[in-house]
RNA sequence: GCCGAUUUAGCUUAGCUGGUGGAGCGUGGGACUGUUAAUCCCAAGGUCGUGGGUUCGAGCCCCACAAUCGGCGCCA
């Protein structure tokens, strides 16, 4: 059962000349009533297989043109090299074994016409109709989302290589939480055995638990969040790499965000270049992210170039998509925003001991208008100011007790930031929607399929 | 929460001032010895999102509802 021939290898010339046996679904087939062309696919490619009447016989002849399109099956035959067929090898078939056959009166039903979309100004919106997104299940096995997935696959590989070769132990948290991170409309709500639960937002809490165990962890897990968005950028189940830091400042912290992004563009690069080709992504600019410092500006000096282009915008407001987007639009590499006034941002966030109408945080901007993939920062560490934060704010202390109490035993400087990974390799790959880098994308309206 | 748009065959769509809904792909049948999401011929497939209204007559006009998509806020 074993498969031992990949397609992918049989076009880049590992078997020219021999007798093998490809095992895959159909992706497309044609033909006269002498010869079929079957081209098929597995998961490392697709070429393009002959079956010719007079040597496979009247009765497989018949199974071949019957085969529709994602039938699965496994065709023996000899490797030509043919610069007729697309990657320029060729199964000339001498067998065939239809494994999966498709029923016609339900063919297989997306096609062509179902895959190109487009939005209201005509660009390309990949899987973005109904249809598509209500078929995802079988719209995953087309060429983009394979190759979307493969990217991801690296993404997340990048991420763990580089934590663990920094020496990060990777840390589990709950799923099920009884306080917020953020503020608390965003949270959903789950029912506990007559108790009500929440899907957690984040893994910031628990891992700030564990700093004084491990002193550096990380994780690569979904966070959840309740917010009825309707942008290219947002899922509502969303995978979230996140590392937290024992002695650790502002500005160390920020050196590992740009180092884990940076190891994913050079690693997507490495591993990836012929996906990253077929989507038609410049790898001089996945190169120019991998290889170039990030530049850093303070909350401050970003508002001044704001107000520099004529945007309405005061100190003390918290940058929102549509300012950030202009603020980013003269970019070329991600840039790191640190310094936000402290009345933009949550408890956790820790004074900046210079000046107190600052916290000491930082969101990394991405470049070619994808936003925020970063955000972090120093975390409050001494009880006393933890308390004073969230009595501040109006936050109830109970759901926290934990949090604060981890304080009371040994509290030191620390940090860590959050990733959006399904952002990251959204525009690593340029791809149009968030949902096309995440195999069942949930929404605000979709939870099926 | 706010704003905008869409809904016609399995899919993608055309549809005139309101007067018996066309096509391409796919599917079925047929033709064809090298095709490149082949080509040629034929066929089946539609209560035009749901409900109501206006009208002699509604896919088209009006109202309500629903589903979906796009954008904003919020954030990763």
């Amino acid at each position: 059962m074993t498969k031992t021939v990949w397609i992918g290898d049989v076009q880049d010339g590992l078997h020219d000349g021999q007798t093998v046996e490809l095992k895959g679904w159909i992706k497309r087939t044609r033909g006269s009533n002498k010869m079929r062309f079957v081209v098929l696919r597995d998961s490392t490619g697709d070429i393009q297989c002959v079956g010719k009447k007079d040597v496979i016989g009247e009765e497989s002849f018949e199974a071949l043109k019957e085969a529709l399109i994602e039938s699965s099956v496994i065709l023996t035959g000899t490797v030509n090299v043919d610069e007729r067929s697309e990657g320029g090898h060729e199964l000339v078939v001498n067998a065939v074994e239809i494994v999966g056959a498709v029923d016609p009166e339900r063919p297989f039903p997306i096609n062509k016409e179902a895959l190109d979309v487009v939005d209201e100004e005509g660009n390309p919106m990949p899987g973005g109709s109904e249809f598509l997104l209500e078929h995802r299940h079988l719209y995953l096995r087309t060429s983009r989302m394979t190759t979307m997935l493969k990217l991801r696959s690296s993404a997340f590989g990048a991420i763990h290589n580089y934590f663990r070769n920094e020496d990060f132990i990777e840390y589990q948290a709950p799923n099920f939480v009884a306080g917020a991170v953020e503020g608390g409309s965003t949270l959903f709500e789950v029912p506990y055995f007559g108790r009500t639960a929440y899907l957690t937002q984040s893994w910031q809490l628990y891992a700030e638990a564990a700093m004084p165990a491990l002193e550096r962890l990380y994780t690569i897990a979904p966070s959840f969040r309740a917010e009825k968005s309707r942008t290219r950028r947002h899922l509502t189940e969303f995978w979230h790499a996140e590392m937290e830091m024992a002695w650790a400042s502002n500005d160390e912290i920020m050196a590992h965000g740009e180092g884990v992004v940076r190891h994913i563009a050079r690693t997507l690069l490495e591993e990836r270049e012929t996906e990253l080709s077929s989507i038609n992504r410049d790898l001089d600019l996945i190169a120019r992210y991998a290889d170039n410092p990030y530049p850093h500006m303070r909350y401050d000096e970003a508002v001044e170039i704001l107000q520099g282009k004529g945007v309405e915008v005061e100190w003390g407001d918290d940058l929102d998509y549509s300012k950030e987007k202009i603020l980013t639009q003269d970019f070329d590499l991600p840039h790191f925003l640190t310094h936000y006034p402290k009345i933009a941002k949550p408890f956790y966030h820790r004074v900046d001991t210079e000046d107190e109408k600052y916290v000491l945080c930082h969101d990394l901007l991405a470049p070619e208008g994808y936003g925020e993939i970063i955000g972090g920062g120093e975390r409050t560490w001494s009880e006393e100011e933890i308390l004073r934060r969230l009595d501040e704010e109006g936050t109830p202390r109970e759901p926290y007790q934990f949090y604060i109490d981890t304080r009371a035993y040994g509290g030191v400087p620390h940090g860590g930031f959050g990733l959006g990974v399904d952002r990251v390799v959204s525009w690593l790959s340029g791809a149009s929607h968030i949902r096309e880098v995440i195999p069942f994308p949930r929404t605000s309206n979709r939870v099926t399929p």
